[in-house]
Order: C-alpha cells, then structure tokens, then sequence
DNA sequence: GACGTTCTAGAACTATGATTCTGGATTCGC
DNA sequence: GCGAATCCAGAATCATAGTTCTAGAACGTC
C-alpha cells in the first residue's frame, strides 16, 4: 500500500556519512545531504527522524563496518599476532592513502563533548575494537608468539590510543612522518615482546 | 586620548578559550562570549576583528603558553630523559584530573579541516613540541642516558602521536585505564632504550 | 571646559540553519 | 479505478547565528 521508497537507505546513509566524514557534523547542512544524495527534506525526515538521528544511524554504521573489519582481520586463522600487525599497518595506510577522508569516530569525540548518546555510542566501538586487539594478543600470548611476561591489555589500551592518535593526526598535513613513526614504533613494540 | 579600555584583553583572550576549550568553536555564540567575560560586542569587534579573530588569537595564546611550558620542562637542567618522562607524566595527569577541559589544539585539528590559517598554526604547535622532545632525547643519548642504537626523532614522533592520542581519548569519559597504560607503555620504551 | 575616542546597552540587520507545511504527481494493494 | 501512502518541489516558519548600527555615558587630552 502507498508508494515504494525511490531510494535506498543504505545507500543514503553512505552518503550522509561521506559528507559527515569530510565536512563534520555542524559543517553539513540539510540542503547540502538532500542535494547530495538526490532525496527530497520529507523523505529524510520520514524515515531518520531528523538530522541528529541521520548523524547517529551513520555514525553506528561506519563502527559496524570499519570495527567489524578489524575485529575479522583480529580473528583471522594463522597467527594472532601478525594479525595485530597487519590491523595496525592497514589502518596506517589508510590514514595516509586518504587524508582527507577522516576517521568519523575521532571526530565524533570532540564534535559530541556534551552528548551523552553520541559519545556511549563511540565509547562502545573503542571498547569493542580493544577488546578484540586484547583477545588477540592473549590467543597470542597463549600460542607463545608473546612473551609470558608481556600484558595483552596493558598493550592494547596502548595500541588503541596511537592508533587513535594516528586517525587524529591525519587531520594535519605533514604528519606522514609522525604517523609513520608511530606505527614503527608499536610494531617494533611488538617484537620486543615477542617470546 | 579617549576613553581608556576598561578590560585586559589577556583576560578576555583566557576567558574565550575557557569558553572555547569547553564548548568548541561553533559551540560558542558570540553573546555567550560577551556576557561571560563582561565585555560588550562594540569592543570585542574593535579589538579581535571578529568571533574567528578572537578564535585564532585564543588559538596561538593556547599554544604559546601550553608548548612554552613543556619546552621549558624539556630543557631543564638535570637528566633530559627524566624531563621527557615528566612531560609524558605530566599531560597524562592533567588529563585524567581535568577531563572536562580538553586541549584546545586536538579540538582545532577537527574543527578546522579547512582552514588553513588554524591547520597552520596547529602545525606550528604540534612541530614546536615535537622539536623539543626530540631534542632532549638527542642530548640524552650524548650524554649516555640513552643507548647508542635508539632513534631520537623516531621516538619524538612517536611520542607525540601517543600524546595528542591521549589529548583526544580524554573526550571519551572511562578512558582512564586506557591513558594510564598507554602513558605507562610510553614510559617503559623510553626504559627500553637507556643505554 | 570642549573635543574626541572608547565605552555600554540595546535594537536592527542579514544570513542561514533546521524543521514543518502545502499541493500535486506517482505507484502500490485491493 | 480507488484509496492510501509516498514521493517531489518549493514556500513558509521559527530560531539563532554573526555582525553592524544607534545613542548616550565615561574619561583622558588639549
């Protein structure tokens, strides 16, 4: 009954989300979604509510594909810890390949300083990809690749936030070296906690 | 000749970064501005320009006073390693103690994407601070604290990117186990690396 | 003491934001 | 075909932003 829907959802949510990650939250404006994505105002109102809500439903997609990604990459066969590697190098390439495309979850941070809603939705995909890196050294840790002495989660908090320093620092111009560097500098960190 | 200006505009510079550092660029109205520090719109236009001169001004000040301050602790007499380890210290305390106020230089990485004035003058900020790591850590290792294989400016790098990471993970309330260890991560390689 | 400049308080202006409303065309299920 | 729901385009609404303007009081300089 009534008309179908012309557009897709996912893939409207794809392109609001391109737009949030290039121009920010406040700096996308309802017109510039609508002409974007080709759907008239009504029709995004109908079905997201209003702009916040297109804003949280593209920010919950963009954890669920990139966290998800990850934690596949985490859980892969073979070695756990050359699967921590190649999470950390992956994101490192990306950051580089495509500064101008940001991370949305580091600039959900400090675009939501007040939202409560906004901010335990981000909390909760930081949480998730830590989780997986700790499991992944402590599988590591138990196959021997780690050393005994070595803290899985002593070192994934540690890794989460260079990696999370990383996907800031892409903002700037110029930081290749720096961002470079880190990444050496965690892999390496890795090796010397190797068995 | 004239009436003199009944505010210190050092004063009114302090209070719009308060407002800045807690609210954003954006998030920070121009009347909020004025009745906060008591000043009228009339004298904020004549003397900042407008509200984004007021920012950028806010903006150097911030970084005047905050990277000073380090430069001054990195360049102390005594141990340079040691100093390195107070500066890591000290930001990682600063930022589980005063969570609510973040730092005005990680928030102007994603509030000015664009902007190239601002990107510029984070830039500065964040070379200035980088700079001076690197520098004490090359005088450490002339001085023997540091092994003879350690790479001073790969480890300022590195450090630094550790360090804006936890500027950024202080807007996500609970991260303070994960600061605490990347803090203490950050430490134990500089301890891997004494001679 | 008059001049000139800066102050304060407030209204006025201009633009733009998000959101809602109107009306007419479209397309499904019955 | 008819009703219902959705679509589209665009006007209208309402709030708020930044900025400028007006008018009068305050104060230093000559």
């Amino acid at each position: 009954m009534g008309r179908p829907r012309s557009f897709d959802e996912a893939q409207v949510l794809e392109g609001a989300l391109a737009l949030f990650r290039e121009r920010g939250y406040e700096g996308t404006s309802v017109p510039q979604i609508t002409e974007t994505l080709g759907i008239c105002r009504q029709s995004l109102y109908k079905t997201f509510g209003d702009k916040r809500g297109l804003y949280l439903r593209a920010l919950e997609r963009w954890g669920q594909r990139e966290i998800d990604a990850k934690l596949g990459l985490l859980a892969a066969e073979g070695s756990p810890l050359e699967n921590v590697r190649t999470v950390i190098r992956g994101l490192a390439a990306f950051a580089t390949s495509c500064p101008s495309e940001g991370c949305l979850t580091v600039t959900a941070m400090v675009e939501n300083r007040q939202d409560h809603d906004a901010l335990s939705v981000v909390e909760r995909q930081v949480d998730r990809l830590e989780t997986g890196m700790r499991d992944a050294l402590s599988l590591a840790q138990e196959r021997g690749e780690l050393s005994a002495e070595a803290r899985p989660e002593r070192l994934a908090r540690s890794l989460i936030t260079t990696l999370y320093g990383i996907g800031l620092l892409t903002r700037l111009p110029g930081s290749g070296a720096r961002i470079g560097d880190a990444v050496s500098v965690a892999l390496s960190l890795l090796d010397a906690n190797t068995a």
